[in-house]
DNA sequence: CAGTGGATGCTCT
DNA sequence: GAGCATCCACTGT
């Protein structure tokens, strides 16, 4: 299942080092969600990253101490969670984008309206929507209540590509998954 | 299946 | 006023 309880540490490197370390990890909020199959990295100096201009409003916990969460609204109409990494005044964090539901399946198909447990964290929007993440959270540690965040226990078989979804530096493999997890948002 | 478009809000130009 | 780190419903094969 889960292993030991993930301290900010863990983060206080390069997002290309602690990316491929989250998958097989889990993510709680008020317990629940499940394990992590799918997270983005986006760094400083990275055109599609939301902090390549600079520190904004939006996106000072971006800029902030690692091991904190960033959310911000996409599209008008959900929630994304990244997990801020490297040090503080640096922008790097791994955006999460899909998680395979061990906790709270009930409430995650009441907050969705679903049954399918394959479509309740299958996106970065969705699984806010599962987990009830919403700005509330931005800021936060992740390793204090509401967010539990455990090791993962096994090296997990890993899948890259390029990301999904942006416009700018389109070519960089900065998306790993879980390889052949019938939870991502899309197929490698 | 694949492809298209609408909803919706906020940031930055 | 454009442009999104999206999702869902709808169309047409």
């Amino acid at each position: 299942m889960a292993g030991a309880r993930l301290r900010r540490e863990f983060f206080a490197r390069t997002v290309h080092e602690v990316a491929p370390e989250l998958i097989g990890a889990t993510l709680l909020v008020d317990g629940v969600g499940g394990k992590i199959v799918e997270v983005e990295a986006y760094d400083q100096d990275d055109p599609a990253s939301h902090g390549f201009r600079g520190r904004t409003a939006r996106t000072a916990s971006m800029f902030g101490p690692p091991g904190h969460a960033y959310v911000y609204r996409s599209y008008g109409v959900h929630w994304c969670l990244n997990l801020v990494c490297a040090e503080e005044g640096r922008s790097e964090a791994a955006l999460v984008r899909a998680l395979e539901p061990t906790h709270g399946l009930e409430a995650m198909r009441e907050r969705r309206g679903l049954e399918a447990a394959r479509a309740l964290c299958s996106g970065p929007g969705k699984l806010c929507q599962a987990l009830g993440i919403t700005r509330v959270l931005d800021g936060l540690p992740l390793d204090e209540a509401p967010f539990e965040l455990l090791a993962r226990e096994s090296k997990a078989p890993l899948a890259v590509g390029p990301r999904i979804g942006i416009t700018r530096a389109v070519e960089q493999p900065w998306r790993y998954g879980l390889a052949g997890s019938p939870f991502l948002s899309r197929r490698f």
